[in-house]
DNA sequence: AGCACGCCGACT
DNA sequence: GTCGGCGTGCTC
């Protein structure tokens, strides 16, 4: 075998030419080769010469691991786990004219050494490896694998939301040395959970306890989280914490601040320069720092000897990432438990379809409190329904029902009053005046529109509606839907001309309010904590929350009612809620019971009946409509798959643009094919959904389609 | 995705 | 004869 293979300093006359030959006899022979060679036969490493590298290209049909050859003078360097540039691209073996190359430089990670390829051709060598760091671990490697997998997206792209861009300077600086494992805490407010404190035995002693945690109202989730990294710490593993967003991960790092002292964890936010940040990963990676807590770029931080992972609030739309493959927290999560062995803990003041399933399947213990406790610590919440309103003309004329503006005055002699309000934009635009459902379009049932009041139309086809009625009551008069936080607060500040009005929403978002009387108004998820608790919250414009087409329009009103309502004072000291809304309908009753589990049990039963998603596991295919067919003619899908669609998408509105690189352009029609197959089936899905991809690139050219599991929302 | 190789029409 | 069209196929 070794009569051919090139040795050190051979002489260049051996030539380009002869060796695409000798290649070209090599693969038509078929013969195994024991022994890397390169085209240049630069020395080799004596041992293990051959790198295993994963290119950092996208593309789905490039997704697998290319050998090279590692030069002697790179072999010290050139360990797995370290980033390398590696020529890559047709040609990168072509020498014309005896000069240019083809193939580009391109990064890459180094995964393995091995001492032979079983690539049939003179491998490329290593061009360098760009720092000695190893940045890419052996398990890390494995998880990403197992989200690309999961999400039928490329290695490469989930690489590259888990090691982040590197930073000379960050690498140069040492890190600090590690502390010693904290003792092990007290129980604190967790004693309130029954099972809680067995949970943080459990973690301190080393065990690896999974628990859907539903959490009570009121401010201590940031300490009990805190409680549960601190049990992991003793117990001198690491632990992960994902939250939404800035505002409550600065939440948990002052509450582990207080529990731990400063320098045991790291903060993994957006909101630190690349540079911050990736001294603060490479301290986790070093294991300098054994806690983090972030958002969800941080699901992927290289905690070592994980103990705990935590998501906090995974009914968050943020915890779904926005590129491809658009893992999600929870999922990626739990797969890092699984492939860890580690404790799992999501918590919530609500509580998902997906977070009752996990429990239900036995795979997660629950925590909770008892009803007494629940009771005590909720607010006692109120409903105001459509016959009340109707009943109360007054109210009607200023949009505020009066038991709602009772509640409010009554608030305002004890403390703050948080005022809920839909977003705008976030709703329907226009609905039945009588029985409150949205207006739409005869033709295309998009959403209708009326910018001057009187022209009515479509939002999505723009077809002019001359005479709409109510295809469900028949009633012939429409309403303007939700009004925005500012006119809110200006009314508002006329009813109560002595009281201070204050609003937090998307673009200036107030942290905290003192617990003076106050009236907040906010939109949803932007509510400030008050100090000692708000006194009351008025939840309005219930009915457009709820009536969005949307799967998880029920479960999404109840998260966001709840959490804006856990911000108030229990019963006991007087907390007061009032929610305008049917008290009939579901997720109504579900808050006024202060039950979000009940609720979550009773959808996912419902689900599972329907064939929905988390029972049923769904992708999404998307793209110009003769792409979207020839996709789904060309994959050869499981068995037991079905194919619900194609239908033509509605136009990207003025609100959120699906994600994903690709859109349609103005005037062109997209299709969506919803994929849909039964418990057990995923990963087939996602591995067919993958191979058909991966053969439309190669082929290139084809108009491309773009792939989603799991998709956010289901109309 | 790039990029080269390959097998058919109009130019010196 | 040869320059160059972009149709296939490969990239360690």
């Amino acid at each position: 075998m070794s009569s051919d293979d090139q040795q050190p300093g051979e002489p260049a006359d051996g030539g380009p030419e002869q060796l695409a030959l000798i290649r070209e006899t090599v693969r038509r022979a078929k013969v195994p080769r024991a022994k890397p060679r390169t085209w240049r036969g630069a020395a080799l490493a004596k041992e293990l010469p051959v790198a295993r590298v994963m290119v950092d290209k996208g593309a789905l049909h490039l997704d697998r691991l290319w050998d090279y050859a590692v030069p002697e003078e790179l072999d010290e360097a050139a360990q797995p786990g370290v980033r390398v540039r590696v020529r890559f691209g047709a040609g990168a073996h072509q020498v014309r004219d005896g000069r240019r190359e083809g193939g580009g430089l391109i990064d890459g990670f180094l995964v393995e050494r091995l001492a032979e390829s079983d690539y049939n051709g003179p491998l490329a060598a290593l061009a360098h490896v760009v720092s000695p760091e190893p940045v890419l671990s052996p398990g890390m490697l494995g998880l990403a694998r197992a989200v690309a997998d999961r999400y039928a997206g490329s290695l490469a792209d989930v690489l590259q939301l888990a090691v982040p861009p590197r930073n000379g300077k960050a690498e140069a600086a040492a890190s600090p040395e590690p502390l010693p494992p904290p003792p092990a805490p007290e129980p604190g407010t967790w004693e309130r959970y029954g099972r809680g404190p067995a949970f943080l035995e459990s973690l301190a002693g080393g065990g690896s306890p999974r628990a859907v945690w539903t959490a009570l109202p009121g401010p201590h989730w940031p300490e009990e989280l805190a409680r549960a990294v601190a049990a992991t710490l003793a117990s001198g593993r690491g632990a992960l914490v994902v939250v939404p967003d800035g505002r409550r991960a600065a939440r948990v790092d002052e509450a582990l601040t207080g529990l731990l002292g400063p320098g045991r964890h790291a903060l993994l936010t957006a909101e630190s320069g690349p540079q911050k940040r990736y001294a603060q990963w490479l301290a986790v990676r070093r294991g300098s720092v054994r806690a983090v807590v972030g958002t969800r770029a941080a699901m992927f931080a290289p905690v070592r000897d994980l103990g705990l992972v935590v998501i906090w609030d995974d009914g968050d739309a943020s915890h779904s990432d926005d590129n491809a493959p658009f893992p999600h927290v929870r999922e990626v999560l739990e797969l890092r438990a699984a492939h860890a062995g580690c404790g799992f803990l999501l918590g919530s003041t609500s509580c998902t379809v997906e977070a009752a399933q996990l429990v239900e399947s036995g795979w997660a213990a629950p925590l909770v409190a008892d009803r007494a406790r629940v009771r005590a610590a909720a607010p006692l919440v109120r409903t105001v329904g459509d016959q009340d309103q109707a009943r109360d003309e007054a109210a009607r004329a200023a949009r505020l029902p009066s038991i709602a503006w009772e509640a409010a005055r009554e608030g305002l002699r004890h403390g703050p009053v948080l005022v809920q309000v839909p977003r705008r934009g976030y709703v329907p635009r226009l609905a039945c005046e009588r029985c409150r459902t949205p207006a739409r379009c005869r033709r295309c049932a998009g959403p209708l529109e009326a910018p001057d009041a009187r022209d009515l139309h479509c939002g999505w086809c723009g077809a002019a509606e001359g005479e709409w009625h109510c295809a469900e009551c028949g009633g012939f008069r429409l309403r303007a839907s939700v009004v925005g936080a500012r006119r809110t607060a200006e009314e508002l500040g006329r009813v109560f001309p002595a009281v201070p009005v204050r609003t937090s929403g998307r673009d200036h978002v107030l942290d905290a309010v003192p617990g003076r009387p106050a009236l907040v108004v906010s939109t949803p998820g932007a509510e400030p904590v008050a100090e000692g608790g708000y006194a009351a919250a008025l939840l309005l414009d219930g009915w457009a929350m709820l009536g969005r087409p949307d799967l998880r329009a029920g479960e999404e009103a109840l998260r966001r009612w709840i959490a804006a309502a856990a911000l108030v004072r229990g019963q006991e000291e007087g907390g007061r809620v009032v929610v305008v809304a049917e008290p009939t309908l579901r997720p109504v009753q579900a808050l006024v019971r202060w039950d979000p589990v009940g609720h979550a049990l009773r959808e996912l039963a419902e689900r599972a009946e329907l064939g929905f998603p988390p029972v049923s596991r769904m992708a999404e295919v998307v793209g110009p409509p003769e792409a979207v067919l020839s996709f789904l003619a060309a994959a050869e899908l499981p068995p037991d798959a079905e194919v619900l669609g194609p239908v033509p998408l509605p136009p990207p509105g003025p609100g959120r643009a699906p994600g994903g690189r690709t859109r349609p352009g103005p005037g062109e029609r997209w299709d969506r094919a919803l994929l849909r197959v039964p418990p057990g089936s995923g990963a087939a899905l996602a591995a067919a959904l993958k191979t058909a991809q991966a053969a439309r690139l190669a082929r290139g050219g084809a108009d491309p389609v773009r792939i989603r599991v799991d998709p956010l929302s289901i109309g």
